[in-house]
DNA sequence: TTCACGCCCCGTCCTATAAA
DNA sequence: TTTATAGGACGGGGCGTGAA
């Protein structure tokens, strides 16, 4: 019985009670549940040779679902602070690993207060007064030196990883920043903090991150650095793709990680977020929109579908109707160097499924799903459907759909 | 002074959930 | 059972800045 309305439990909110699921949170994030029902099937369906690929790793849901099920996964993505963050997650943490974070976390608490009166280091967030007030900042930035002098910075150190995400998690929750909101605003004022309050938050988050961490994981799951439209089989052939692309919508990926990658020194200025979105699959963030204007696509032979409904966008009476039309053909070409750059890292018989969404432009329907379906027939790869997922929150024409095919 | 660009911010609308 | 409230894998409005 396929269920179309709308699922709580297959939104990212429900996702933060599960573990190490939960442990930074990305609004656009896929469903743990759905994930883990996709590979308790597969886990009956096929008991051995299973090897799963996930190309838009994010923060890696299909690798930690996969591992813990006690599979082998290896994903790619292009953002090296996803990467970094999906490797923490993945990773398993010994007892000795854990004893050693526990000390250095005592550590940090002592220090950190001999700093707060020094001129410490802060990121080059654009307004930073309005995320953090002075005297937060103050107490942050503290903090943040004496986890570097303790930990060093993030990829430094395989086990310190804990502790920077733990640090992620206390920058925003002490944030103006509406940050359960996928649009991002900002409370009017900023709250002042006292210090002890700060350093309480930081413990009961860093307890919960270790108590997940401290469950050992069965399989194994990484990482890799890589760009989905130029793929690499890394000496193996996957059997399983279970993925969730972007969309093609306008949610900017970079735009919720700002903070947690100027913080982790991910990211130092503005430019390198809209350069990084420019790369991504649907990216949309600053110079990326204007970087659309000139594009040229490199491929030509993308289902018809897809002319028509980019000519309707193009056509609409809107001054960015031109740029609209301009972004859905370029998400679907990227899509389709995708697909087809993929096929080079597929078992035969590998069983693909792509959890997307379907968007509306100037109230003219993109569907995803048919037009990914389509691309997937252009590539001769075969057993092409569809079905719904869940109802999405927004329009009423929105859903989340699951693509699957099978290469031969 | 104009204009493009980069970026911040919020109105919508519908459903799930809580409260009554 | 009805009513109130919250919030979201949108999508667009609009503002500040700096180059020309």
């Amino acid at each position: 019985m396929i269920k179309t309305k709308q699922r709580a439990d297959y939104t990212f909110k429900y996702n933060r009670n599960f573990g190490r699921h939960g442990w930074l949170r990305l609004t656009p994030a896929y469903s743990v549940k759905l994930v883990n029902e996709i590979v308790q099937q597969t886990k009956l369906e096929h008991q051995d040779e299973v090897f799963i690929l996930d190309p838009f790793s994010g923060t890696a849901t299909t690798g930690l679902v996969a591992a813990q099920a006690g599979f082998s996964a290896h994903l790619y993505d292009i953002n090296p602070f996803l990467i970094w963050l999906g490797n923490a997650k993945c990773a398993e943490y010994s007892p000795y690993s854990i004893e050693c974070i526990e000390q250095a976390i005592s550590a940090i608490m002592e220090t950190y207060k001999q700093y707060l009166d020094d001129e410490n280091w802060t990121p080059n967030i654009y307004n930073i007064e309005r995320w953090w007030s002075t005297q937060t900042l103050r107490i942050l930035s503290a903090i943040r030196r004496a986890i570097v002098e303790e930990l060093g910075e993030p990829l430094e150190n395989d086990i310190n990883g804990l502790v920077w995400i733990g640090f992620c998690r206390l920058i925003i929750d002490i944030s103006a920043a509406a940050f359960n909101h996928v649009s991002m605003s900002f409370h009017d004022e900023t709250t002042i903090y006292a210090s002890q309050t700060i350093e309480l938050l930081f413990s009961e988050i860093l307890n919960s991150i270790i108590a997940s961490a401290s469950h050992p994981i069965e399989g194994f799951a990484r990482v890799y650095e890589g760009d989905s439209r130029a793929i690499q089989s890394n000496g193996v052939r996957y059997t399983h793709v279970i993925t969730s692309p972007p969309y093609p919508n306008r949610i900017s990926y970079i735009r919720e990680l700002r903070p947690y990658m100027y913080w982790t020194k991910f990211l130092s200025e503005a430019r390198e977020a809209g350069e990084l979105d420019w790369e991504a699959i649907g990216g949309t963030w600053g110079i990326a929109t204007s970087r659309l204007k000139e594009w040229k696509p490199k491929h030509h032979n993308l289902p018809d579908e897809l002319y028509t409904v980019c000519d309707s966008i193009k056509t609409s009476d809107n001054k960015n109707a031109f740029l609209m039309s301009r972004y859905v053909y370029k998400y679907f070409h990227d899509m389709y160097q995708h697909l087809d750059a993929l096929r080079e890292t597929l078992a035969t018989g590998a069983k693909l499924r792509y959890i997307v969404g379907n968007s509306t432009f100037y109230n003219i329907r993109v569907d995803t799903e048919r037009l990914l379906s389509l691309t997937l027939q252009k590539l001769e790869y075969h057993d092409i459907t569809h079905q719904i997922v869940r109802k999405r929150n927004s329009k009423k024409e929105l859903f989340e759909f699951c693509v699957f095919a099978t290469w031969q």
